[in-house]
DNA sequence: GTGAAAGCGCTAACAC
DNA sequence: GTGTTAGCGCTTTCAC
């Protein structure tokens, strides 16, 4: 189980330890017969060079840390592929780190990330802030943030304010002002803007309950909302999930939907339209997000550019199915 | 943005870097107060272990590489969770690799979990036979295959076998002999094995059409046998993808599921239960399926265990819904 | 086109 | 309970 090294290579090749290097990076020309001897020693002798050992020295791990939620929330997984697909042309590998909606959780992962010397983060959090981000940038880590606004790393947006004022409108306009907001969990960033984009939109009084971002979370909310003073002629859900739940128990009350009640989603999850009623949802283009986190993270660790945080946009929009 | 390093601590707090090592791995008793004074130091110099450092001394990276298909593939991030969660507590991190079922792809994940020096791999591959994962052991790193059968490396079965034959025996009683089957990619290893049990449960001539495990796959695999001579009384898809797929062409072609025709899946992924009408399907204890692969992986990495391959099987069952 | 030597930042003998 | 030293396996000056 003696690992082979770069030195035995040479050794056996007759070469230094440098040219057999040099070979594999190709950073500096060595003769084609050179080169190929050496190949073939490498492949005879089953040679794999230690990844390790290199980034030790070169100071890159050609690695990048996602942290999200929960892989298990169908958005995060086409998040994921679109950030790997990017970066994997590139020779990056992609750890993944779930947080379960934690605050701990997230800073954890943020301390792994910088023991571990990761070349890039993406970030899918709900604590903690863009400004403590910070530390990676500084500490020569690439970033960028699933975020809700412009920061001082480099963010990805969804547009959420946008979206979110446009189906309450819709909603508002449908079915009245009755309409109750089944929100992600207190206090978090993006549960705090939706909320807001949500009583902008539909001014006045409406009902508002907080929840994990989970099917049983919709299900509690919706009955919270059910059997509570003012029971909601429509429930716009943080995102689909919630949203399932709340169609859950619609259905076992016996309730029309939208007839009796009016249901909206967030997110587009495939799901969403395979369940019964259809479900009016906001499409989040997941894969175009993560392909956006990626591009700027490459753009960073190439060093291609180096100037201020930039913000991408990827506007979410209304789809407007049976159950609203 | 210099890096501290150990010795920065070390001199900082008037100790030897050996002392600074052993404050925080605990492999060697530190008096409380130097321990505190190092604590203190390390965290107003912000230091950060370097494990790339570490990786490269102890040989060992903590880290663990998932190989599977694809992670949009809702039966996957629930596995890789399963994984995640039990060597998380251990700290160990998780790479994912997507092949896309692709031969060239497992190999390439495989080369760079040598590389890389990883300390484990799950791997659920399509082409990569068992034998060629002995590489890895051989290595020393702990494998566990996502399989259909025993083998040379620790496996970790789903009982494909019986859970095939019992669906295809149940659809035979149920619809006559007219049963088909929408199988996975043409020679793979799953593929074969769902073929194989699918003939011996039902014996006969039987139309079987392979396609990607994919929705489109099933799209595609459900005209093929419609518009085939023999248009079958009942069709069972090798996974829950396929039969959403076949779902698809039998509502856009006015039939009735399953009155006209019906359908199974395998998986039993969340949009089973959700699509209209809900999909009858063998369940596929996704998450458990992962935990076992992880628990594997562990004994073998924390050396716990170190004899012969062993195999856990987290048996699949039917799930009768309305589909068939 | 090629090589010698230093060093990335840790940990583990071995010493005391 | 603590320190000295060597070395993990690469890459990269610097030299020729």
């Amino acid at each position: 189980m003696a690992r082979i090294t770069i030195e035995d290579v040479a050794a056996r090749a007759g070469v230094s330890p440098t040219t057999v290097s040099h070979v594999f990076s190709g950073r500096r020309p060595v003769s084609e017969a050179t080169r190929d001897h050496v190949r073939q020693v490498a492949v005879q002798l089953g040679y794999r060079a230690n990844a390790v050992a290199s980034s030790l020295r070169t100071q890159r791990t050609n690695t990048v840390m996602i942290v999200l939620p929960d892989l298990t929330n169908p958005f995060y997984p086409v998040f994921a592929r679109g950030v790997q697909d990017t970066l994997r042309t590139s020779g990056y590998h992609t750890l993944i780190g779930n947080t379960d909606s934690r605050e701990a959780e997230e800073r954890a992962l943020l301390e792994d990330a910088m023991s571990r010397r990761v070349d890039g983060v993406v970030f899918a959090g709900f604590w903690v802030a863009p400004d403590d981000l910070l530390v990676l940038t500084d500490a020569g880590v690439a970033v960028a943030n699933l975020g809700q606004g412009t920061g001082p790393v480099d963010s990805v947006l969804s547009g959420d304010i946008v979206a979110v004022s446009e189906m309450t409108s819709y909603l508002a306009s449908t079915y009245g002002s009755e309409i109750a907001l089944i929100d992600g969990p207190e206090n978090t960033m993006v549960a705090q803007a939706r909320a807001d984009a949500f009583l902008r939109a539909a001014p006045g009084r409406h009902e508002m309950v907080s929840e994990e971002f989970t099917r049983e979370g919709g299900r509690r909310g919706m009955r919270r909302l059910l059997d509570g003073p003012y029971p909601p002629r429509a429930v716009f859900c943080a995102n689909d999930l919630l949203a399932l739940g709340a169609l859950d128990v619609a259905r076992e009350r016996g309730l029309d939907v939208p007839g009796d009640v009016a249901v909206a989603g967030y997110d587009d999850i495939e799901a969403a339209s395979l369940v019964q009623p259809s479900l009016t949802t906001v499409r989040n283009r997941s894969y175009d997000l993560g392909v956006a986190s990626g591009e700027l993270l490459l753009g960073r660790m190439t060093g291609e550019y180096d100037g201020d945080s930039r913000t991408v946009v990827v506007q979410a929009e209304m789809v407007i199915r049976e159950s609203a």
